[in-house]
DNA sequence: GTCTATAACACGATAGAC
DNA sequence: GTCTATCGTGTTATAGAC
């Protein structure tokens, strides 16, 4: 196990705070307070309140591009493709939930990085879409406006930082399987 | 055609910059701005930015509440009641999706009425578990967790703010038999 | 009903001692 | 690496003129 710098420590507790109230709404002296230093001690560690922002979004976005990329790389049916997709999203939010309040809630919020978020989100979005498409031509997936069904299954899984911390008794596993049948097998042919 | 109140004028405002930014990023300076008047000009018309998060956020909970209650007393199949579910949010919020979006996003930031808001969040979700329950008892639902239909469920309809103002070429009725067919025929036996 | 002026306080961030 | 002190600005809200 990694060593938790002070400057992730800093990250990880403004994350928990932003999960809470939203970005704006938390000061740095909330921060400080939930750190046990005074305000003017963070910036020892940090350069803003922005910076943080900044780390705890575009890495996780990051992540979920790369995740992307093997998939749609990859030989698997859609099917499959989908059901990976799924997996992607427990396995990042169950690692960062969060962080992934950030990333839902207060993307807004990025200054010189938005633009960069949102060339990232939109990549993810039409990929994802890409594969909802390309299953309903090989008849994998009914024939249904495949823009509402992108739309039900963001919306599920965007959602899921809400939720993964009031169930940890349910493993990653039974949850990824669980959604999938859900989400999935309610649109398969 | 009611005429629209310098009030509401301002709290329809105020929802509309509020779904931009959230309530907390949110100044009167901003609001006054976009009203074409000065900050200290709103006070004649509402009592504290607080009370204008209040006016938006409790009105929308208890018309969820309101049609909930109409939902409960049917006779309807729990299958009917989901699709009546479905429809109660697609209408409310085709009617204000700016609402929604504080009602989804900033509820945490409401003072007084946060107990009262919590309390009528809380009766929504278990009667809408408790049609899932039933559904399920009856063989009209797939045997699954009942939570997580629930989860799946209602991150969809509490997205629909994000996604309905983008799709106005779709009627409310077309957008309502789509959502159903994916969130319902998916989890029916 | 809107304005100007301002009170009273909170905000992000910096300077410099230890 | 943390502290105290503080700068400059932004915040909600009020007082009182028009």
């Amino acid at each position: 196990m990694k060593q938790e710098t002070r400057k992730e420590e800093i990250i990880n507790t403004a994350a928990k705070l932003f999960k809470e109230k939203g970005y704006s709404a938390v000061t740095m002296r909330d921060l400080a307070k939930a750190m046990g230093i005074k305000a003017a001690s963070l910036y020892n560690h940090i350069n803003s309140k922005q910076d943080i922002l900044k780390e705890i979004i575009i890495s996780i976005a990051e992540e979920f591009t790369k995740g992307m990329n093997t998939i749609t790389k990859s030989n698997a049916t859609n099917s499959i493709k989908l059901r990976n997709i799924v997996i992607l999203h427990v396995n990042i939010t169950a690692k960062n939930t969060n962080g992934m309040a950030s990333l839902n809630n207060d993307w807004m919020h990025l200054e010189d990085q938005l633009d960069y978020y949102l060339k990232l989100r939109n990549e993810y979005e039409a990929n994802f879409l890409n594969i909802i498409e390309q299953g309903i031509l090989t008849s994998e997936i009914k024939q249904n406006n495949p823009e509402i069904i992108l739309f039900s299954m963001l919306s599920t899984l965007r959602s899921l930082y809400l939720w993964i911390p009031k169930k940890d008794g349910l493993s990653g596993n039974d949850l990824a399987n669980n959604l999938s049948q859900i989400l999935i097998e309610g649109i398969n042919t």
